[in-house]
RNA sequence: GACCCGUUCGUCUAGUGGUUAGGACUCCGCCCUUUCACGGCGGCAACACGGGUUCAAGUCCCGUACGGGUCGCCA
């Protein structure tokens, strides 16, 4: 029976989440949901002077908004703890006691440096393949520090320690770390242990291909619920940057993406950026969304946009939903029934104004909207209206429209009407009646 | 600079010696439709370059160029 599979994503918290690193904790969280297997979040917070506790938390909540939720950790429990390394110093010291007593390693101004066998390093990367590094050469590849002078530990160490104390039996990590793998091969072999299976991912990089870094428009994880991102279309998204299903599929829900994930699939080269496609993406989700878990998922972007909840939103809601690309688009989309009348988009009412008719026809309409004997069925009215002109009512659609919303585009005209009700539609179409007499 | 990893349409990618080099985003055109959007159809557009190996190379080898990474008492 092999091992369970146990992956981790260990952080240090200085910062917000990068898109990267999101990546990086969600192959980790793939491969062990694929293979039943324990994911673990594990705090490197060795460095106090950068660490701070909104960090802590930005990335805490930015791994739980995207639905990567850990086995454990902090909050988590489990067997292999504490997972924040600040609480790990006696580990640590116990571990860096058996180099001393190897003779691994030696004093230098203060700190311990670790003693590196001269030779050639070869590891086999899951995704790298084979790559070989020449440690023969000292200058190149000095003895590292792995205490420093104050006596804390350095990352090489600490990371070593904890990965073989906690049983990864992978590491999926940024390809930043290649060329550090074979100093931690080198540690794992003093400590007489089995290193996990490496696997180096090609890092994410901005639309232009430079090195994306913190401020770039999408490296934070926070900023994607502030632009109307569903979480799963943004897993979705960072997937398929450096992996693909080696087929034409491209929208997931998070369960395939567990069940088609693999090692195997993750490319060799960087990947840039396409706010474009992931936009795209967020709509074909959005798509995907029951009707009323998209009006739930919209309501918050209203209070954003400052905008009271009307009455009837669901409906609202329900009537753009394929209108939209981003949930921050839906106040926009939907503002246009709220308040009393209409507020004309200048080159919809300067379409209207060029249709002779309009002023006729949409008298019509309103006399034929309050004969109707109930508003459960409003567009009766547009055939009835259109018959008594010997049009067709296409023709009657677009002057309705505009009246409507004083938009060009905008959601099925039935929906308008139902949402509106009678009284305020019969009210939009007189005001725009009264505004095309003005002009 | 040294050492590593890489290089298929603008972008994300499929492709493991023989393909009209496929899909997606973007852009353009058409269709659907009361509009917009969705959807459908079609178009533009790629194997970095130079040498090998081979009957045959996007696929294998070498070099060059370019991009990325690493060279800390940061992680």
């Amino acid at each position: 029976m092999p091992t369970p599979v146990r992956t981790r994503f260990a952080p240090s918290p200085t910062g917000y989440l990068h898109i990267g690193g999101a990546r990086t904790a969600l192959f980790n969280w793939l491969y062990a949901r694929k293979h039943g297997g324990n994911f673990i979040l594990r705090v490197e917070d060795t460095d106090e002077a950068r660490n701070t506790e909104e960090a802590r938390q930005a990335i805490f909540s930015s791994l739980e908004w995207l639905g990567i939720d850990w086995d454990e950790g902090h909050e988590a429990g489990g067997d292999c703890g504490p997972y924040f390394q600040s609480q790990r110093q006696d580990i640590y010291a116990t571990w860096f006691k058996k180099l001393q007593d190897a003779g691994r390693v030696y004093e230098d101004d203060g700190a311990w440096r670790f003693r590196f066998e001269r030779k050639p390093i070869t590891m086999q990367d899951l995704v790298c393949g084979e790559v070989t590094i020449d440690y023969t050469d000292e200058s190149n590849t000095p003895d590292m520090v792995v205490r420093r002078s104050d006596g804390s530990f350095v990352f090489h160490f600490v990371n070593v320690v904890d990965d073989l104390e906690m049983g990864l039996t992978h590491v999926i990590r940024g390809e930043d770390h290649l060329m550090n793998t074979p100093k931690h091969l080198q540690l794992f072999e003093a400590f007489g242990k089995v290193p996990p299976a490496y696997a180096h991912i090609p890092l994410i990089l901005n639309a232009d291909g430079s090195k994306m870094s913190k401020r770039d428009t999408g490296a934070a994880v926070h900023e994607y619920p502030d632009r109307g991102f569903l979480s799963d279309a943004v897993i979705n998204f960072i997937a398929l940057l450096g992996w693909s299903p080696k087929d034409d599929s491209e929208i997931f829900p998070l369960s395939e993406l567990i069940e088609r994930f693999s090692l195997e699939g993750i490319n060799r080269s960087p990947s840039r950026f396409d706010w474009d496609k992931a936009t795209w993406m967020n709509q074909q989700h959005l798509l995907k969304l029951p009707p009323e878990s998209f009006a739930e998922a919209g309501l918050p972007y209203l209070q954003s946009a400052g905008m009271e909840t009307p009455d009837n939103f669901t409906l609202m809601a329900k009537s753009v939903q394929e209108k939209v690309q981003l949930l921050s688009e839906v106040p926009e989309a939907i503002r246009f029934y709220l308040g009393e009348g209409v507020e004309f988009d200048p080159p919809a009412l300067e379409k209207l104004s060029g249709n002779e008719a309009a002023p006729k026809l949409l008298t019509v309409l309103a006399e034929n909207f309050r004969a109707l004997p109930d508003w459960t069925s409003p567009k009766d009215a547009i055939a009835t209206s259109a018959e008594a002109e010997g049009l067709k009512p296409g023709k009657l659609m677009f002057p309705l429209r505009v009246a409507l919303s004083g938009k060009t585009g905008g959601p099925d005209l039935g929906d308008i009407l139902s949402i509106l009700g009678r009284d305020e539609s019969i009210r939009r179409i007189e005001q725009t009646i009264a505004t095309l007499q003005d002009a």
